[in-house]
DNA sequence: CATTTGACTTGTG
DNA sequence: CCACAAGCCAAAT
């Protein structure tokens, strides 16, 4: 079949461990797509609210959530995060503990 | 087909 | 650390 670059992305995506996150522009890399980092953050944009793609391991490459941090959906990518095991310093994550950049 | 848009990134000051 | 600009590229209008 012919994998669309959303699907790849759902993958890598859905590779990601948990307790670990991942950028963008990492995520978009590893789906074979460099420098289409808006692509994931277009793709996370249209995702189902049931969606299983752990969309909320995705974060920028400034180890921050990309919405306003008094925003509902911040809230609730940053608690799915902490239940994970992902801590927050500041409200920014240390991308040197957590990033994941493959096994 | 031209223009705008966006859950981005990197560099500069 | 924060603000702004330029670069980048696919999808939407």
């Amino acid at each position: 079949m012919t994998p669309t670059n959303q699907e790849r992305i759902w993958q890598v995506i859905h590779a990601i461990p948990s307790g670990k996150v991942s950028t963008y522009g990492n995520v978009a890399l590893m789906a074979g797509l460099p420098r289409q980092a808006r692509a994931v953050g277009k793709c996370l944009s249209q995702l189902p609210n049931a969606s299983k793609i752990p969309w909320h391991r995705v974060i920028n490459a400034q180890g921050k959530i990309s919405f306003p941090a008094d925003s509902e959906r911040y809230d609730k990518q940053k608690q799915l995060l902490q239940d994970e095991g992902v801590f927050f310093f500041n409200n920014k994550i240390k991308l040197r503990v957590y990033l994941w950049q493959g096994e």
